[in-house]
DNA sequence: ATTAGCACTCGCACCGTTGGAGTGCTAATC
DNA sequence: GATTAGCACTCCAACGGTGCGAGTGCTAAT
């Protein structure tokens, strides 16, 4: 069977009409419904179709009809319109970004915050993974008599350090040696480089002058690096997910909650997920605890390299187009603050021509 | 009236049984129990007489009794029997706690999960308040031209550091007067000293000299004590909470969640609370979320000053004696290893002398 | 003071009923 | 041939009634 105009145009006012309601729609109300000039029974024929095409659902016989997955991956490939945020909203969300602070994490954080009160939904957000940072320099500083502090600087301008207990005495001099050996050993290796290649073994020979200081202080020194391979995952709006009907149901609930606190696993999951937008509806999710939701992610990068995602949870029957577009301007937003923290910025972030929209179908803000 | 002896052993019978079924209990059931050799009449007469002074209560007329957040509280303070950990759970503590890292934050948040884990209730965890950690070193090193590293070690052990810009050229030499300068300044102080205190106003008329870095520095110093306050909070568990009957309302549960994920207001709630180990029953919770539940929180220490915090959510029938014993456990031995940790440690962690248990009655463990 | 006995209460689970919303089908209409 | 009006039908959700079982409260006997 054909996907005729007039099919389209009902599996349209359906889906926008369940995103709006929630509720079941029938064919009475449909045809009531500005631009659909047909009689229920017309409608009642259509619907009968498009279930048959796996477009619509019946909770039971004699209820209205529902979208199903299939529907809204119609919908969001082909039917929705792009919705552009208005300057106002733009301007809201890059204060709030930008409020006070300048740390990394923190504007990562912020942006998870705030993604999830606009949208209303859970959100969560993800430092980049930093395997492409590049190290510039590595510090070994004394503290006191046995403990000195060692700090390794990133291009990206990350500074991570750890405080180490030495076994044998230290001198300053012999100290500072180890650091400028360090240093010259790794600088311009990436993180993940200097991890995996085996640069310690003859670096070790080389300073074995320094009695068994490097023996302290190597170990400390992979292990720091493994830590700035870390990625922070930040989450906002868990409870949000009670909005959503299925998650009335508190053993599904509980699951959900179960899989979103697993941080280590959710960051491995958003890893995986393609770059750019991508939105996976329903039981296009793997996870069975998802597949009564959508999952929309997006990513941002730094320095057209490191790249961390945010991405949002929430009903099959979001609104797909707000929603994309205001993640869409967040990750540009992203990425141009992080470009002009590292220094070298051109100061064009998140390029403010305004596109028009193109398609005026489906109004689906409230 | 009076509480005489049998009146206590119906009540603690009662609760006993309450927190193994999770079912009101019936004057039948009790009568069968081992030492209660009473007549069910009897026991309901006591019952309807522990009903009036307030420490039972009735869901409905044809239902057991259920005890009340009065009968919790005589309970825990006077018939609960103070249970001992075997040596196979406290080993099993102490090595998983101890596991891999020595990293003071990894180390708290290891503490929260493995407390969730044992008692299968929502567990959190607080680092310390730093305020009283003291100033030992601040030093600034030369990254790029623009750019330096600004790091501020304390007495514990702490590291802090932040990268900046400087908006005017600096020397190599200058960046170590400065350094030194600050040092001298602030060296010795706690951390909330520094922060309060007006050094900064005469100190920044000493280096004057110093052609505007000093603009540069101060507010991220500054920026970066306040960041040293900062206590974090680690929580685990989250999702047991659904194990609780009252949060099987899913809007209950939500505001419960609602409430744990809002981790200052969080914090600062747990700061609030008196140290040492701390129970509150049901309503005698300031927050409404917390009327249906137990909190109980245990401080730990570090070089008995500064000061964190353990705590359990669970429900108000939770395995009391079991659990603070489980809590005190873990905070001595979270004081022990930070304690080694700092350097000048003796050795006497997590006193091991086998106080043995005093009472008798009431065994609470399934 | 304790206990046996019994009437009573109440929640819960299980019907059967009713009403409304919405469908599917058929026959009439454009 | 496509559209529509009409109508019988289905099903859910809400409501009220009923029976059962657990447990109480009271009274009278021990």
């Amino acid at each position: 069977m054909e996907l005729s105009e007039r099919k389209l145009k009902i599996l349209q006012a359906i889906i926008s009409d369940y995103i709006k309601t929630a509720e079941p729609v029938g064919s009475r109300t449909l045809s009531k419904q500005e631009g659909l000039s047909y009689s229920p029974a017309t409608i009642r024929n259509e619907m009968a179709d498009l279930e048959e095409m796996g477009y619509l659902t019946h909770p039971h016989t004699s209820a209205g009809r529902v979208p199903s997955d299939k529907a809204y991956r119609l919908y969001v490939n082909e039917l929705m319109a792009k919705s552009e945020l208005s300057k106002e909203e733009k301007a809201i969300i890059a204060n709030r970004l930008h409020d006070t602070t300048v740390d990394f994490d923190e504007t990562i954080k912020h942006a998870a915050s705030l993604l999830s009160e606009i949208t209303n939904l859970t959100s969560f957000a993800m430092t980049p993974k930093k395997n492409e940072d590049v190290i510039k320099y590595i510090n070994l500083l004394p503290v006191d008599e046995e403990t000195v502090v060692m700090m390794i600087v990133s291009e990206s301008g990350k500074v991570s350090n750890r405080a180490l207990k030495m076994s044998v005495p230290y001198t300053e001099d012999k100290l500072d040696l180890l650091s400028k050996t360090m240093t010259y050993n790794y600088k311009g290796k990436t993180v993940s480089q200097a991890l995996t290649n085996n640069i310690i073994a003859n670096f070790e020979t080389d300073v074995v002058a320094m009695s068994g200081m490097a023996e302290d202080v190597m170990p400390n020194f992979m292990k720091t690096l493994e830590e700035m391979l870390n990625v922070n995952l930040y989450m906002d709006g868990l409870s949000n997910i009670f909005d959503i009907p299925e998650y009335s149901d508190v053993a599904k609930a509980r699951s959900f909650i179960e899989m979103m606190t697993q941080k280590e696993e959710m960051t491995k999951k958003l890893i995986e997920r393609d770059d750019g937008i991508l939105i996976t509806i329903g039981d296009e999710n793997k996870d069975s605890e998802l597949s009564d939701v959508s999952l929309i992610t997006a990513s941002y990068s730094v320095d057209g390299k490191l790249v961390g995602k945010i991405g949002v949870i929430g009903p099959t029957r979001m609104r797909y187009s707000k929603i994309t577009s205001i993640m869409e301007y967040l990750t540009d937003n992203l990425s141009g603050s992080f470009k002009l923290e590292s220094g070298d910025a051109d100061e064009d972030q998140a390029s403010e021509d305004p596109e028009e929209t193109q398609n005026d179908e489906s109004r689906e803000d409230s």
